[in-house]
DNA sequence: AGACTAGTGGCACTCAGTGCCGAAAGTACA
DNA sequence: TGTACTTTCGGCACTGAGTGCCACTAGTCT
């Protein structure tokens, strides 16, 4: 029988890998613009046919996240690891700052990323599919703690609310350049727990309260 | 000088209307799908030439939205009339729910197109870029009432928060055939105002408050 | 009639994404 | 060393969205 250890696998080697053609692609479209730059210059640019980078990334816009999946699935299970004792915001809250955080030298590289996937209108459209993703990490989670089922209103919206505060801190971080972006995740998460309750939110405008 | 009036334009007069090709369109992504509905098959069911088609509608992707802007500017003109005695988020409120009602007729199509855009991923994708400005316009009036920037971090997590609110309502509605709109927005927007406070949302799991 | 204006649509082009298929590069076993 | 098998690679041709260009059409104005 076979051995599947490390190197000794059964066909030909890839040529690439998934991060490489990522980072690859992340420095052209800074160089020349997403639009302007076209999946023929990408493959090219890392020395494969253009018929392999759709082997490795379904579409041009997927090549910024890299591989997402994987990101999904820490926060999964980070979700799944949590006491069962913490209340469901503040589990959620702790599982998005926990899928925020990266080594600080990653911090030039997620910033341009994130620049582009939030101000490229083809990215931003694209992006949604993946927040939709995430949405639904959250929202099963949210179900499991409420007893309710995933489609119901309440997971649904709650996942909606997460995401919010998570892209509005992103939004946040990117305007200013030596800004923290947990500490604006955890502000942004902490208008949800006291936000919507009898504040300033729910008060009338001039005059309203007084 | 020229009238203005009614008949007498300049040019050469349209040969269609952005509604009418909206429907057109509409009726066909409903026979074929989405994707097995070429541009071409759209212009030449409407009457006119594929080019043509372009002119009324930048994509493919806008064709079941119709005339969104039209609908931007209602929702801000509600908003701007209203008194500034009530809350924020009862203002947001009563503007979401004014926008998403439509005379009884209408329900079938609606449904149809709502069930477009929240299902086929195309349209997933590109709904994100007519999310954002229906944001903004949230977001904008929040930040007026609250007397902020509008890229501050509250105007912008209200805006999705809403958003969220309303895509869980039309979640919910798409998915049962005798329900209300109308009915599930109230009550997804009430979870907005009770939610994230010290109510179940945030209590622990088995237990967590017994 | 002639000038002017605005909508139409054909043509050719770019670019993303896909199906097909043979070639390349590796392993397993004789 | 050779043959079988497995996996990746990438060229080619195709579809379909979206765009620039330009001539044409259908109106109005004087």
């Amino acid at each position: 029988m076979n051995e599947c250890s490390v190197a000794p696998r059964m066909g030909r080697q890839p040529l690439t890998t998934r991060a490489a053609l990522s980072h690859v692609a992340l420095r052209l479209f800074l160089e020349r613009g997403f639009e302007r730059t076209t999946v023929d210059d990408i493959a090219s640019a890392a020395g494969i046919g253009r018929r392999t980078l759709f082997r490795y990334f379904p579409s041009k816009n997927d090549l910024p996240w890299g591989d997402f999946d994987a990101e999904l699935v820490r926060m999964r299970s980070f979700l799944a690891a949590t006491d069962t004792t913490v209340s469901l915001v503040d589990a959620l809250a702790q599982a998005v700052v926990e899928f925020n955080r990266f080594p600080p030298e990653e911090a030039p590289f997620h910033r341009e990323r994130m620049n582009l996937l939030l101000n490229v209108p083809a990215l931003v459209a694209h992006s949604a599919l993946r927040y939709a993703e995430w949405r639904l990490v959250v929202s099963n989670f949210a179900a499991g703690r409420l007893r309710v089922a995933v489609d119901a209103i309440e997971p649904t919206v709650i996942g909606w609310v997460f995401l919010g505060a998570s892209l509005a801190a992103y939004e946040q971080w990117l305007r200013t350049d030596d800004s923290n972006l947990i500490e604006l995740l955890e502000s942004a998460l902490l208008l949800l727990k006291e936000g919507f309750a009898p504040g300033e939110l729910a008060t009338g405008g001039p005059g309203g309260r007084a």
